[in-house]
DNA sequence: TTTTATATTAATGTATACATTAAAGTATTT
DNA sequence: AAATACTTTAATGTATACATTAATATAAAA
């Protein structure tokens, strides 16, 4: 899932069109056929279909015999699904991270995170922002440990970011969402673990549900 | 992850691999080249890599370039991963269960699988039992219908199952888990919601509780 | 005999070839 | 013009071919 090599080629078409499916230059519902994507990315169709094949089990593209690639669209009751996982697994490592008790240079990573977050606030980059929330939660499930935890929610982030990305603008900047962070990193570095999960898992379902509400009000039924 | 065709040999494949190190018909460090295990199959080695490009992103083997296919083993830090993601989702598909207040005929196929765990321990049949929890386990997501709580069980489900079934063999009998099992349904029944989640919860942490003491005890470093 | 250099083998990574067949296009009939 | 049968096209699924190169075996040198 996350190797260093794999023979290149493979790996390259794999890079390359997770890349382009994330930045929308492959939207959702294109379509494309082996011949023009193997001849696009200047390869044979051998290593696409084995990049092609991963990408599906990704759940970003779907291969429909005989009729060709498709890049899947997030549905509303994707987000809902990808935001029920991140739930339950998230508050979970925040909790461990307190019982561990951390010291603050191995927090580190988190509160850079936050603080790259405050800073892209004052900065109103709402990208920055972004990218800044992603290390954060990335950072926090590689201090926890469990590489499953952090493939899993990998994934997700994989599948949500296009959504993440386009709902970004129509909600309000992201005050309250950067100050739970904050929160969240001092409850971590206290020990209070109760008050860590809590506050995490308010968090997220939050966001999810503010998330939810916005696809309906401006009847995103896809992204 | 799981749709019904793919054009067959790769699906062929795919799943004939995965059965045999399912049964440890491939064991754990077994080495294998492409030519030889597409030979064996009776395919060539295109679709046959397909398949194991799949089979390494389940995490089952490793293609080591230029050296070949290991199966790869089950470490103990492999089956913690494994249960502290299995705690994470689990007690909150139950939750949300409880929650929706099933009819005791929606939740049949959980008291068909408790019942089946009963009935293999009065016949002191530790395949049928285990099968049944694997039935449990599965039906309970299913119910919930988050299509990547599922997905992401199954996966772990895979991973783990050798070692569940060498271990089973040396513990006690799960009556206790069996027990468990029917509170919680019990639980979901009434729509007690907490007590739902936290009777599973603890039944998820006891077991991988006791599987790394097994694992500790005799001493098995990889399974 | 040990070490180094060279040759051989064989597995991988990738390209290409090819049979099959769904879909699109054309012709034929009404 | 509509419906049907036929033809053509082209994409997929799979096999095969081939260049590269790591690993092993063999030979030459110390």
């Amino acid at each position: 899932m996350m190797q260093k090599s794999r023979s290149s080629l493979v790996n390259d078409a794999y890079r390359r069109l997770k890349q382009e499916i994330r930045s929308n230059r492959l939207p959702p519902g294109f379509h494309g056929t082996e011949p023009e994507m193997a001849e696009r990315l200047g390869m044979s169709r051998t290593p696409l279909r084995e990049a092609l094949v991963l990408l599906e089990a990704d759940g970003l593209v779907e291969m429909k015999p005989r009729r060709g690639i498709y890049i899947l669209p997030i549905l509303p009751q994707d987000m809902k699904e990808i935001y029920e996982v991140l739930t339950a697994i998230e508050p979970e490592a925040v909790a461990v991270l307190a019982a561990r008790k951390l010291s603050e240079a191995e927090l580190k990573p988190l509160i850079d995170a936050t603080a790259r977050m405050e800073q892209a606030l004052d900065d109103d980059d709402l990208e920055a922002w972004a990218n800044a929330d992603d290390e954060f939660h990335k950072e926090l499930l590689i201090l926890h440990g469990n590489k499953r935890f952090l493939s899993i929610a990998s994934l997700l982030f994989d599948q949500a970011h296009r959504a993440r990305v386009i709902t970004l603008r129509m909600r309000e900047k992201p005050y309250r969402s950067t100050a739970e962070h904050k929160t969240v990193v001092e409850h971590i570095i206290k020990g209070e673990i109760e008050e860590a999960r809590n506050v995490y898992r308010e968090h997220r379902e939050r966001a999810g549900a503010e998330l939810l509400a916005i696809l309906a009000k401006y009847k995103l039924q896809q992204l």
